[in-house]
DNA sequence: TTAAATGCAAATCGTTTGCATCTGT
DNA sequence: ACAGATGCAAACGATTTGCATTTAA
């Protein structure tokens, strides 16, 4: 269900729809993973194949503008990327590993009290929140002490 | 006090310690606001004319590994460059005002406890803290709820 | 002395732009 | 019909790299 968020969202704001905007709309709204422009672009290409990178990230502009998708960094693992998604009701925090580069979602209400206690004590309007950790997930976090503490040592080199 | 914190660092782990390095930390150091790579080359520059920007980026990843310094984004404010500041003993998070592009720090021991949970929950060994929060700051938040109002009515233009 | 750091110039990567053409409404 | 969206190619800004030379320890 929700397939066309995106979609209707548009529509009912009366923005223009071609078909290049469909084709990457509808690839952000299915994706499994976070995409960036360059696998949003080949993905897209597949429905519209003349769908050029500028109108890819055109149409991210314009998307971001209606904060209907969230751009990450996601601790910039691979590059200096960028990464999104569809924006959801709660905002939620990402996990970043190091090792493995694997990417893991988390919420808790505890976030949500701490931007309430932002917008309170700062008077700070929040539009967008952005919460990254880079670390070692529970897999490498064992497999990463080793290697660690062999630097900590000397200075590097063995 | 505490000014020679990063330098120290360096010389206790046996970094080699140029005049190209000394300028850079120097700079990161005493600056007052976060800075990217090209304010530190310029500003290093005064202490090191010949100082070159591969030294400073190479600098910087230096600093980074040995997370001495973190890096921000700062809701890429002002395009894509990234910020850097000396890493403090407890995390704290950003507040940048799309309106006049002010950045204000705030931490809380919410963000503490929220890291807690989440070390604990989710098993994920954190390294690396970024929260930033994109908005209006008190000032702007009343001048922007205006323009912000005619946008929604109709799609976009007045 | 010598491994490591530097400057320089060229390369790379992600993203943006100007402009002639095309298309949704 | 025409404002707005597109493709194309070139430009851009931040960062990285290879390599010959210099330097800290």
């Amino acid at each position: 269900m929700q397939r066309r968020q995106l979609l209707d969202e548009l529509v009912s704001k009366g923005i223009r729809l071609t078909s290049q905007r469909r084709a990457v709309i509808s690839v952000i709204q299915e994706a499994k993973s976070h995409l960036d422009a360059g696998s949003l672009l080949d993905l897209a290409r597949r429905l519209e194949p003349s769908l050029d990178r500028a109108t890819v990230y055109r149409t991210i502009g314009l998307l971001k503008k209606l904060r209907l998708i969230d751009e990450l960094d996601l601790m910039h693992l691979e590059g200096e990327k960028h990464y999104y998604e569809v924006r959801t009701e709660g905002d939620h925090i990402h996990l970043a590993c190091f090792g493995c580069g694997m990417i893991q979602e988390f919420t808790s209400p505890l976030f949500d009290r701490l931007k309430e206690e932002i917008t309170r004590t700062a008077g700070f309007e929040i539009r967008v929140a952005r919460l990254e950790l880079g670390g070692f997930c529970p897999k490498c976090s064992s497999r990463h002490r080793g290697e660690e503490e062999e630097k900590t040592k000397t200075s590097v080199k063995h």
